[in-house]
DNA sequence: TAAATATATGCCATCGTTGTCTATTTGCGG
DNA sequence: CCGCAAATAGACAACGATGGCATATATTTA
C-alpha cells in the first residue's frame, strides 16, 4: 500500500488519457473543463494516489502559501496557544499553513521581522497587541507589499482589523459591581494598547449609567511593566485610608496579583474585595474563588483575523465574519455584594 | 531603497562575474570555492540585495525546510507556548521554519497527521505525549520516511527521544514534603504518559529513602479525565478519616484544583495541607499562596528536540545537547512542616 | 619543465507545477 | 449541413534554484 511519492501531473494525464494542463486545471478548480474530463482526472488521482507538490506550485505561482502570525513571546498565559489554535482552523480549509512568531526583544522587532520575511516569506501576516501599533514592524510589512491583518490595533482602521466587543463586556462586569452596591470599584489596565482603552470606556459607560463619578485615584492605566510594580500599586490601594471595595483588571493575569495582594493583606475576596477579571483564561475557573471575568473569544480572533486575511490573499473568496466576537461577562465567584 | 525582488542567481553571477553555480556554492557554503570568488559573490550579493528563493530550492532539493510540531490542543497552560518559543530559536538558526500542529480530536489523529504531511510535507516532527506514543500518528511519519523526535515518550529509545530528570527533580520535592515531617503524602499522577511513570518513580525512590511505605490509598494513578473528576477524587482524599497531609500532583493545574478543593473545605495551605506542583508554570507564582512546584525546562526541550531533529536532518551538523534539562525543586510557599 | 594530480569552475538539464498562447472541439443560428 | 463564435484542451516555456558531469585552472611530482 506504499503509494510511491513521485508521481506528478504527467502520470495522473497518462493515466486520464488527457494533457497535464487539463489536470493542472482540474486542480485549481478551472470551471472551464467539461465534467468527462474532470471525472476521469479526478479518478486517475484517486488510482494512483497523487498529490500535488506544493513547493512547485510555490516556485510557480510566487506564493508561499504561508501566513505568520506575530506576537510577544510573555507565554506567561494561554493567550498565545488559544490565538493560535483558533488561527490554524481556518488557514487549514483555505489551504495555508500557519507560521508562528514569537518575538522576544521589543527593540529589534522591525529586522526581526525583516528576517523573517526574506527567509520564509510569507504571504501575509497576522499583528496582535502591541506588535499591531508597532511602526517599524508595519514599514517592514509594507515595503514587502504583504497584506497584513491586526488584532485590536489603536486605530481601527476600516478591512484590515479585527477586534472584538470589549466595552460591551467590560460594561456589563463593571455594571454588575455597581448593581452590588460598589461605588470605589479601582481599573488596573494598560493605556498603550488598544484593548486597554476599550476597556476604560466599558468602565465609565458603566458608572455614567449609574451616575456615578469616577475617583480618578483608583484608576491607573501606566503601561506595562512588572508583576512586583503590579503588586505595588495593587497594595498601596488596598492599604489605603479609603480603599476600593472592587478590581476590575486588565487581563486575568492580573487579577490573580489582585487575589495575592489581597491574601496577604489578610483580605477575602469576595467578602472584603471583589475582583473581576478580562479573558476568562481556562486556569481562572480554577482559582479559588472562581474568578468572575469578561469572556474574551480569543480563538475566535484568530479564526476571524486569519479569514480576513485569507480574504484578501484569495481574491473571489469572501469572507463574512461568522465568528462570535462578542465579550460577555462570566459570573463566577469574586464578587459579592457591598457589606 | 527599494530593492527589486526578482533577482535571481543570474543576476548576481552577472553582477560578480562568475557563473551561477558558483553563486550557488557560495550560499550553500561549498568549501571548494575560492576566496576571491567568494567575495566577489558576497559583494555582488550585497550590492544587489539578492535573496534566493526558497521555494525554488525546496523544489530542487525536495526538502521543505519545515518542521512539524505536533501537541494536543489542550490550551489550557502555557505548555504549548513554552515549547514553541524554544524549538523556533533552534530551528532559526539552522534555517528551518516551525510548524505548529494543535490537534483536538483523539479519535482521528492519525488522519490528521496524514493530511498534514500530504499537504506541507515537513521534514521531521517533533512529538509531545501523548502523541509521541499514539501509534497510528507514528506509523503515519514513518510511512513518510520522516525523522521523529520525541519528548518523554513511554519507551526511552535511544537516539530519538528527549527526556529530562524527572525523577530527581520530583524526589527533591516529595523529599522535603518528608523531611518536613509528612507521612501521608499523596500523589495525583497520570500513569499514560511516561512522565507520569517518572514522577512516580521520585516519590517513590524519596519514600524509600526515607524508609517510609507507601500508602497505595494515597495514589491516584488514573488515566487523563475531566476537572470534575479530579476534583472529587482530591475531595475524597481531604475529607476522609485519615486524610493525607500534604500532595505532589502531575502538574501545576492540578495543583490549583488542590487549592480550590482545600479552600472549599476550609483547609488552609499550608498550615493544613501543603502542595507541591510541576511545571513551574509562570503563573503558579502568583497563586496564593505561591505554589511550590518542581521546574520543568520546557523552554530547553523544545529547544533540544529541535537540535536533535535537525541534526538528523542535516548531516554533519553535530548537535551537542547543551541545554539544561534538570528539574529542579522550587521552594515557595506551599509547604510547611506537619503540625 | 612536463606530466600527473588535485582543486575549482562552468554548462546544461532538471525538479513539478502553472502561465501563455495556440489548436481543437463544441454548440448554435441560418 | 455549414460556418462562426465560444468553449475547451493541449504544447511548450518558465519559475529559480541545485545536481551531475565536463572542463579549466592550480598544485604537486618526477
Amino acid at each position: 500500500m506504499k503509494t510511491d511519492k513521485n508521481l506528478t501531473v504527467h502520470d495522473v494525464a497518462r493515466v486520464a488519457g488527457v494533457s497535464i494542463k487539463t489536470v493542472s486545471r482540474v486542480l485549481n478548480n478551472d470551471p472551464t473543463v467539461r465534467d468527462k474530463n474532470k471525472e476521469k482526472v479526478l479518478s486517475a488521482v484517486a488510482a494512483t494516489g497523487y498529490r500535488p507538490d506544493l513547493n512547485a506550485r510555490r516556485l510557480r505561482t510566487k506564493q508561499s502559501y504561508l501566513i505568520c502570525l506575530l506576537y510577544m513571546d510573555y507565554a506567561s498565559n494561554s493567550y498565545s496557544a488559544r490565538l493560535t489554535s483558533g488561527a490554524i482552523e481556518v488557514c487549514d480549509e483555505a489551504g495555508y499553513d500557519l507560521l508562528v512568531r514569537p518575538v522576544k526583544d521589543r527593540t529589534s522587532l522591525a529586522e526581526q521581522v525583516k528576517a523573517l520575511a526574506e527567509r520564509s516569506n510569507p504571504d501575509g501576516y497576522i499583528l496582535t497587541p502591541p506588535l499591531c501599533d508597532d511602526q517599524g514592524v508595519l514599514s517592514v510589512i509594507e515595503a514587502e507589499q504583504k497584506p497584513a491583518v491586526k488584532i485590536l490595533p489603536m486605530s481601527l482602521d476600516a478591512n484590515s482589523c479585527v477586534s472584538c466587543d470589549i466595552v460591551a463586556g467590560v460594561k456589563e462586569a463593571v455594571s454588575h459591581l455597581l448593581t452590588l452596591g460598589h461605588r470605589r470599584v479601582a481599573i488596573i489596565n494598560f493605556n498603550n494598547v488598544h484593548g486597554g482603552l476599550l476597556r476604560y470606556q466599558g468602565y465609565e459607560e458603566a458608572h455614567r449609567d449609574f451616575d456615578i463619578p469616577i475617583d480618578t485615584s483608583l484608576v491607573f492605566q501606566g503601561p506595562m511593566s512588572s508583576d512586583e510594580e503590579y503588586e505595588k500599586i495593587i497594595r498601596r490601594l488596598l492599604s489605603g485610608d479609603e480603599r476600593p471595595t472592587a478590581f476590575f483588571t486588565f487581563n486575568d493575569y492580573l487579577a490573580t496579583l489582585v487575589y495575592k495582594v489581597a491574601s496577604q493583606l489578610k483580605l477575602r475576596i469576595p467578602y472584603d474585595v471583589s475582583v473581576i477579571g478580562f479573558d476568562d483564561d481556562p486556569s481562572s475557573k480554577n482559582l479559588w474563588p472562581p474568578l468572575s471575568t469578561v469572556h474574551q473569544p480569543v480563538g475566535n480572533l484568530g479564526r476571524a483575523a486569519a479569514g480576513k486575511l485569507i480574504q484578501q490573499l484569495v481574491l473571489h473568496r469572501p469572507y463574512e465574519e461568522k465568528e462570535d466576537l462578542t465579550c460577555k461577562y462570566v459570573q463566577r465567584s469574586s464578587c459579592g455584594p457591598l457589606l
